[in-house]
DNA sequence: TTGAAAGCGCTAACAA
DNA sequence: TTGTTAGCGCTTTCAA
């Protein structure tokens, strides 16, 4: 092995010093400024790979007075519905020349508060996922003159920028399907109880329960040990349909099913939401609620690339969703 | 809505100017120097409260010469098994004080490459996980000083830290556990193909030929898709036991194969690797080989934290894995 | 087409 | 205990 050394960070300067041009002239060829003279430029590029040189982040940073990143905070890095978010808004950003640094925060609306505060001090524009955080946490970020974005959530009163989902049609069209096939009493297994995507989905259920279905709800969570260890209570309630807050709960609550000899969907019918890939694996595959998480990160790219271009009049987005129908859900026996 | 105002920068000297100190007070307030006197700290604190004033991040990290930042780069982010390694991570800098940035290549060699430059830009040190790009590209890096780590990849002859796992002791174990039931001829599904740890598991499979088993070899990838795809690939080889990449290329073989009517383990085995959450909610449960990622988080970010530190002398270690034998694999009829 | 030099906002000697 | 000031490495006028 060779002896490590931990070189002294190569600067613009010895690069200048290298090439017998002026740090003017690096920058100029490092930024592709085409006013330097070819011969120049072609030294410096030499020199700038003799040396291995890096431009300094935070240098340029302070410098330009900008980062050219985005900040993307997400409660739960490993749900799907999340990830394919940012590999859209990651594209969207690419093509403007920015890159994109995620955080996660865990479902901790402390925590996301504390990175947020982090997020907002590196980056030049932030798009908050799903923010669990209090409406006055998200007033005072957005007061603070930021860039920001934020999806399903949305706050009335506050000048937020945002993009959401129907969730309310998502679960409408649920109910909508269940009592077509005669179901008349469902259980809802609810999902992180800060999630306004929960509160907009019981607020759906509210709605069905007009057109007379009965909805009884059990605190439950976002992932499939969740779904999984609530299953019996979902059970208890004596609905003949189960629908789970999410995909991965339902996953979860078909494993126990599985276990306790429950038919799906001959002794009760389950629902999924979001449509992660999973939902057409199972066995029955999931009746779920397609979300076109695509595009939905296209639009908060685009949306997120407006705003910090200075455009303030962004138009609050809702992104239709679809209803999937599958093995999970049949008619009541 | 109130009209937006794109405020200018808060500086420390407003905040010095607003409490009546010098800059170089207001920084050590900042920073916690506790050589301030009470009440002057007191109208510090209140002046950035007042001014709602954060330090820029830039201008932080070039005064101090470093950025508090580690860079994380793994090949999926929709990958439970490097989340796991992320939380783990993001759990050590935490403690030392030091945040976490991830990005996600899309396990594609030239973007991970690009990406790592741009990352090596802006932390203090790298992890490097299951890099896919070629050796000289590591050589490269690794030649730049840059405190960096790498998982799950050995490079025979560079002076690489490295924290892998021992696949090759997963997939003998996984062999001699067919074996034991009287398999005689497996088929693997293998994984990404610039994979270190797919080269190992070939590599654990030709030393099971030894002891008599019959290998074949079917190209596939490290999704569950993928997997669903190969599926009658796999069956066509004519082997008992399917042997896919990870779990979730074994979902997928799973789900293709309920559909067709092969029934597991009765017509033929199955197994996983790595164990995933959804391993044992499938029907039937998944055997496979659990891999202590928390764990492998852990000591990554320790031992960052140590060669950041300046300790050249990691110890490379090699983590250990535990079959996980479940309803997906029996005896052979 | 090139270079000199003034910042960018902060930290950390060094003085007082 | 506090303040002054010289950098940190780069970009960007402004002159030449």
């Amino acid at each position: 092995m060779v002896a490590p050394k931990r070189a002294k960070r190569v600067t613009i300067a010895d690069v200048a010093r290298e090439a017998g041009a002026s740090v003017a002239t690096v920058s100029r060829v490092l930024n592709g400024v085409d006013t330097v003279a070819p011969r120049l430029a072609e030294r410096v590029r030499a020199a700038i790979v003799d040396l291995g040189y890096r431009p300094s982040a935070a240098a340029q940073d302070l410098a330009r007075g900008r980062s050219g990143t985005i900040g993307v905070l997400v409660p739960d890095l490993a749900n799907p519905y999340f990830h394919d978010i940012i590999k859209s808004v990651s594209v969207v950003a690419r093509d403007a020349g920015s890159r994109v640094i995620v955080m996660d925060s865990d479902e901790d609306p402390g925590v996301e508060r504390e990175l947020t505060e982090d997020l907002i001090r590196y980056a030049d524009g932030l798009l908050l996922c799903s923010p669990r955080m209090p409406r006055a946490d998200l007033a005072a970020l957005a007061g603070r003159g930021t860039p920001m974005l934020v999806t399903n959530r949305q706050v009335a009163g506050l000048a937020l920028h945002s993009i959401t989902v129907d969730f309310f049609r998502g679960i409408m069209a649920l109910c909508g399907h269940l009592a077509r096939l005669g179901h008349r009493r469902v259980v809802y297994l609810e999902g992180p109880e800060h999630a306004w995507a929960n509160g907009e989905r019981l607020r759906a259920f509210s709605g069905a329960e007009a057109f007379g279905l009965d909805v009884v709800t059990v605190p439950c969570g976002s992932t499939t040990d969740e779904g999984y260890a609530r299953a019996p209570a979902a059970l208890e309630s004596g609905a003949t349909a189960v629908v789970a807050y999410n995909d991965f709960v339902a996953l979860g609550v078909l494993a126990r099913f599985a276990e306790l000899g429950v038919k799906v969907p001959d002794d009760v019918s389950l629902t999924g939401f979001d449509e992660i890939d999973m939902a057409r694996f199972s066995a029955p595959p999931l009746t779920t609620v397609a979300v076109p998480r695509d595009r939905l990160g296209r639009l908060a790219g685009g949306a997120l690339g407006r705003i910090m271009a200075g455009d303030e009049d962004i138009e609050p987005e809702v992104v239709p969703v679809e209803l999937r129908v599958r093995g999970s859900t049949g008619s009541v026996s």
